[in-house]
DNA sequence: CTATATAAGTGTATTTAGAACACTTACAAA
DNA sequence: TTTGTAAGTGTTCTAAATACACTTATATAG
């Protein structure tokens, strides 16, 4: 064997995935009960282990698609959690990944051999191991994002209204915001197209719908645009 | 075994650390030249393995101590690299770490067991495995917090002129900036003690020395407050 | 059919923060 | 005593962020 690489510093790599969505009211996050030891019952992040031929990205990916059938999801990875007692088994690192999806399309999707929830993050139960500490950390790294990129739609149906877009962006932020000036800013990024139709659940009145434009987004990208609120 | 912990499932953790420093006229990055296989000769990020009882942030201490002879160093997890096949050796997966250190506390402590060097970030030879792609990413790291935190002061001596510290951040941002706003926004700051004394060598008038307020600054710290250049 | 209630939609004025800009001062060396 | 060098210092202009209030469309209840 090569110089320093010594079989017993060997250990294992976990992936845990902080998932986001949002249902219009709250920002929410997608957790499991676990159905084996240990902590058998409990509540905990989606996880699994690294495989040897798979990068942290595909673990992440895979971990996602088995829980919630879903592709193309935004991921992020978001730091590495190493307590040398984090996981009562065996010493186990866990690199924790951030995903945001579109809660409508998972409970198309959603897998139920696994027995998920959606629980708001302002009232999430206490998790296993050091995952209230990467869901925070998610929480927080969310934010950041969000002030800086607009990443947020994905949260969103495909069609929505600038009062849902607002809300989503105050719920995130945990601040309220004038609507005039939002929506000044959004269209200053120019990124949305707004439709003919009306969503008219909301309101006697009904409110526009908008749409996410991903071309207009993607030619932007390149020099980096952002959006602060 | 529990479940899902296959020990075929175990990989190698390292750690590796780029170590930023300052000298006045560049931003500088400390590698070292392998003295083993493979890629011996090479320069390198200084690195090493995961130990079993030790989390990450303490190997990439341990191992910048290993190198430099420092404690208490500015040290910041980064990002984990995973490419299968990263490492020609083994399966290795490495979380990357960025230290501020400074360059002339350094030279003090420095270890001779490496052929280690100073290379202008500019101007950095072929690094090893992902190594180049490690140091660029801490490089906008770096970039992102100083403009952020005001980090950058661990890269200075201890008494230092308004002119070192504009140079630094200028070095840092990689741009110009303004004598006169550039003073104005880090008085608004208010983190730094003017002194009596002054610096002779940089000009025949003399520039004031000031110090880094850590006080002010960690009273600061927790209501969160930023400076942007 | 009229009145009422509800959320949507819209523009301007004020304040604050950032950027641009040039001359004077202290001192050493010629 | 003159000259050269880097330090030190405020004000104006511009852009961005914030604060703020009334009108409109339409469904429903009286």
């Amino acid at each position: 064997m090569h110089k320093g690489y010594l079989p017993n510093d060997k250990v294992f790599l976990a992936v845990d995935c902080i998932i986001f969505g949002f249902d219009d009211e709250d920002l929410k996050v997608l957790l499991v009960q676990r159905d084996f030891e240990p902590e058998k019952g409990k509540w905990s992040l989606m996880g699994g282990f690294l495989k040897k031929y798979e990068t942290l990205d595909e673990a992440a990916s895979r971990i996602l698609y088995r829980l919630t059938g879903m592709h193309d999801v935004y991921l992020e990875q978001l730091y590495a959690f190493s307590d040398v007692d984090r996981d009562p088994v065996a010493r186990t690192v866990s690199t924790s990944y951030f995903a945001i999806v579109n809660i409508e399309k998972h409970h198309e999707k959603s897998n139920d051999n696994f027995k998920a929830k959606w629980f708001s993050v302002n009232n999430v139960p206490k998790l296993i191991f050091d995952h209230d500490e990467m869901l925070a950390k998610a929480v927080r790294r969310l934010r950041r994002r969000t002030a800086i990129n607009p990443i947020g739609f994905e949260l969103l149906p495909e069609k929505f209204t600038m009062r849902q877009l607002q809300k989503l962006y105050e719920t995130i932020l945990d601040k309220e915001l004038d609507k005039r000036n939002f929506i000044n800013k959004i269209k200053s990024m120019d990124i949305l197209i707004k439709l003919k139709e009306k969503d008219m659940t909301s309101s006697t009145k009904g409110s526009y719908l908008y749409q996410f434009d991903q071309a207009k987004y993607d030619e932007k990208q390149t020099n980096d645009f952002y959006l602060k609120l």
